[in-house]
DNA sequence: GCCGGTCATGGGAGCGCTCTCAAGATTCTT
DNA sequence: AAGAATCTTGAGAGCGCTCCCATGACCGGC
C-alpha cells in the first residue's frame, strides 16, 4: 500500500497505465469523466509518482543545481546569498523545480565533486555565481553539454547566458555622488580582484575619478573578500591615508569599515563619508544607515532560473545576456542630508 | 559519445554490464586486472553513470532534503542558516550525498509543495529545521514513512531522531551572568514563541531570574521573530521599562537591540548591558563585542547528516537524540571586562 | 583423475515511468 | 448513410542501471 505504482492506479481507475501518465502530465486527449476518475482514485491513495523512473523516462530529473565556488567565503556572512537563493527557491518552487546546492569548501573538495556536478540524470541544468575567473567548471560545462547560465558577467561572454548587474555603472555612481558632496579623497575597498564582480566595481570607482580628473591613487584601494572582517582590517590600514570617504564594494564591507571607524571615534559621515553596495535590509539601520547602491538581487536570482528552463525548454539560440540597473539609496553615511 | 551507458563501456573493455557495475560500485569479487581496464576504459571516455537510472533501481537518489519552512524569515538575516547549511553540505560532501533545499515562502507554497519533500525517489531522506511547534509536514513524514532528522528539538520527541543544543541552559547561563554582573532588571528579547526553541530560551531566562527570587515581569519580555528589524524595534519598546541589561536570544537580535539602543545614545554596556545567543563571526566586532552564548551551528548540522545517513543505512532504532552544550563567551557588552 | 567447493563473470528480469504507434470509438462531412 | 477525419485509449518498447541467479573456470582433497 506504501508504494503505489502507475499500473496499480490504473487498475483501480480500470483504465491503463498510459491514460494515467496522460491525467498526470496534464496530457490532452483524456475524456473528462475518466480524468476525474482518476484523479480520485490518486487523491484517494495519496499516490505520488516516483521521480527517479519519471526522471530517468523523460530524459529530465526536474532538478536545477546552483553552484557557489570555493573562494565564497562570504556566503557565511553575507546575507547577498540568501537574498539570491530566495528568489532562485521562490522561481524554483513557482516553476515546479527543485533546488540542489552545491556548496564547495576547499579545493580538494570541487576537483571531487565537479563529476557529481556534471553527471548525467542528476540536474537539468546549473547556475553559477561567485566564480574566480579562471574557474575551470564553466569550460567543463561547456565541454559536457550541461546547460548553465551565470549569475554575473562570465569572463568570457560569447555563448553563454548570464545575469549580471551593471556593476560599472552602480560603482560609478556611488563614487560620483561622494564627489558631489565635496569629497576628493576617496578611498575604496573591492572585491576579490580575481572576480569580474571585484574588477568591475574597481573599474567604476577609477571612472569616477578620471571624470573629474582625480589621480588614481594605488594607497587608496585595499581589497577586500567580501567580507566584514576584511573589510574592517582594510579600513584601520586606509586610515593612515586619511581619506574624506570611502567606497565599499559591498554592503557587508561597508559595516566592517564602520565598525573600524567606530573603533577609533572617526565620525562618519563628518569625517570620512561612507557608501555601499547591495542594499541589504540591515544596510536601514545601521548607525548611521548607510547610503548604497541597491542590486535587484531578488530579481536576479529570480531571473537566472527563468532563463536556466528557457534554455532547457527551448535552446535558447542566441545565449540571453542580461545585465540589471541598479539604484543609488541615499541615507545618513554619505552626508548627504 | 555523448552520454555513454554501461552497456557501451562493457563493450569497450569486453566484458558484461555486470562486471563495469560492479567495478564502479566497488563490489568484490572482479579480478584486478579486469578492474584496471575497466577504470581504464571509465577515465578514458569520461563516463559517468546516469543518476536516475542508478536511483531507480537501486532504490536510492542519495539526496538529501533541507527542509526550511515558511516561518524562518530569520534565513534572509541571520547567519545562523548560512552556518548551518555549511555544516550540512561539507558532512554531504564528505559521504557523497547531494543536498536539496526546500524553502518555503508563505503557507500557500507549503501546501503546493509538501508533497513534492515526501515524493518517492526524489529525497532519501530529509533534514527539517526552524518549523512552528504546530508545523503539520512532522507528522506528514512519519505517515508517509519518510525518513528524517530533526534540527532543534521536535515538539514530540517520542520515535523522533533531533539534534538539538542546550537552549534552556544556555539562557540560564547567559541571564545568570548578566546577574552576576549586578544587573537587577534585565529584559529580554524573545524568539518566536510559537517554536520550541523561542520558548526554550524563554525558560532559561526565567529559571535564572527564579532562582534569584526575582519576579517575573511580563513587561520586560518582547517577541522578536529572530530577525535585526524586529528586535530594534522591541529594544525602543523595551526602553521605557528601564531595565538595566538585555538578554536577546540571538545575536542577529542583539544587533537590532544593539542599533536601537546607538540610536538614542544609551552606553553599552554602562547604561544598559547586553547579551546575545549564537556567537556568529561579527558577534566579535561589533561595538562594543558581543557577549553571547556560543552554539556549535557547524557540527550541528554536520550531526544531522550523520544522524540521518545512519538513520538510512540502519535504521536507527531507537532514535538518536543529541542535545549539545553551549558555551559562554564574554566579551565587552555585557560590562564583565 | 574425479568430485564438491569457491571465485569470477554473464544474462535476465526488473525498477516505475514516458512516449510512440496503432487500433478502436466517435464525430463530422457531403 | 457511408467514408473521412478526429479523438481517446492501450500495448509495447524502452530509459540505464542494480541485483539475483546460473554458468563455467579453477582449485584442492582423496
Amino acid at each position: 500500500m506504501d508504494h503505489m505504482t502507475l499500473e496499480q492506479i490504473a487498475a483501480l481507475a480500470q483504465v491503463s497505465r498510459s491514460t494515467v501518465s496522460r491525467v498526470i502530465n496534464d496530457h490532452a486527449s483524456v475524456r473528462p469523466e475518466v480524468r476525474q476518475r482518476v484523479w480520485e482514485v490518486i487523491e484517494e491513495t495519496g499516490y505520488q509518482p516516483n521521480m527517479a523512473a519519471r526522471s530517468l523516462a523523460a530524459r529530465r530529473s526536474g532538478i536545477i543545481g546552483l553552484v557557489i565556488p570555493r573562494n565564497a567565503q562570504a556566503i557565511f556572512t553575507d546575507p547577498y546569498f540568501p537574498r539570491l537563493i530566495q528568489g532562485i527557491t521562490q522561481a524554483c518552487n513557482a516553476s515546479d523545480y527543485t533546488l540542489s546546492l552545491f556548496l564547495f569548501h576547499d579545493e580538494e573538495e570541487e576537483r571531487k565533486l565537479h563529476p557529481r556536478v556534471l553527471r548525467h540524470g542528476y540536474v537539468d541544468g546549473v547556475i553559477i555565481t561567485s566564480f574566480h575567473t579562471d574557474d575551470p567548471l564553466i569550460p567543463q560545462l561547456q565541454e559536457n553539454g550541461m546547460p548553465f547560465v551565470v549569475v554575473g558577467r562570465p569572463p568570457h561572454t560569447q555563448e553563454t547566458s548570464f545575469i549580471d548587474v551593471d556593476n560599472v555603472n552602480g560603482a560609478y555612481t556611488a563614487v560620483n555622488h561622494l564627489l558631489r558632496q565635496g569629497r576628493r579623497r576617496i578611498a575604496t575597498i573591492t572585491g576579490p580582484l580575481n572576480t569580474v564582480v571585484g574588477q568591475d566595481r574597481l573599474q567604476g570607482y577609477r571612472q569616477a575619478l578620471q571624470e573629474r580628473g582625480i589621480p588614481f591613487d594605488k594607497a587608496l584601494v585595499k581589497e577586500g573578500m567580501f567580507t566584514e572582517t576584511e573589510a574592517r582590517y582594510a579600513m584601520s590600514q586606509l586610515l593612515a591615508q586619511q581619506p574624506d570617504a570611502v567606497f565599499a564594494a559591498s554592503d557587508a564591507m561597508a559595516f566592517g569599515a564602520l565598525q573600524a571607524l567606530h573603533e577609533v571615534y572617526v565620525s562618519v559621515p563628518d569625517q570620512i563619508a561612507l557608501v555601499g553596495f547591495d542594499d541589504i535590509p540591515v544596510a536601514a539601520i545601521t548607525n548611521p544607515p548607510l547610503t548604497t547602491i541597491r542590486q535587484p538581487i531578488l530579481r536576479t536570482g529570480a531571473l537566472a532560473v527563468e532563463t536556466l528552463i528557457d534554455l532547457l525548454d527551448n535552446g535558447l539560440q542566441p545565449p540571453r545576456q542580461i545585465v540589471l540597473t541598479t539604484q543609488l539609496v541615499i541615507r545618513g553615511s554619505c552626508g548627504a542630508q
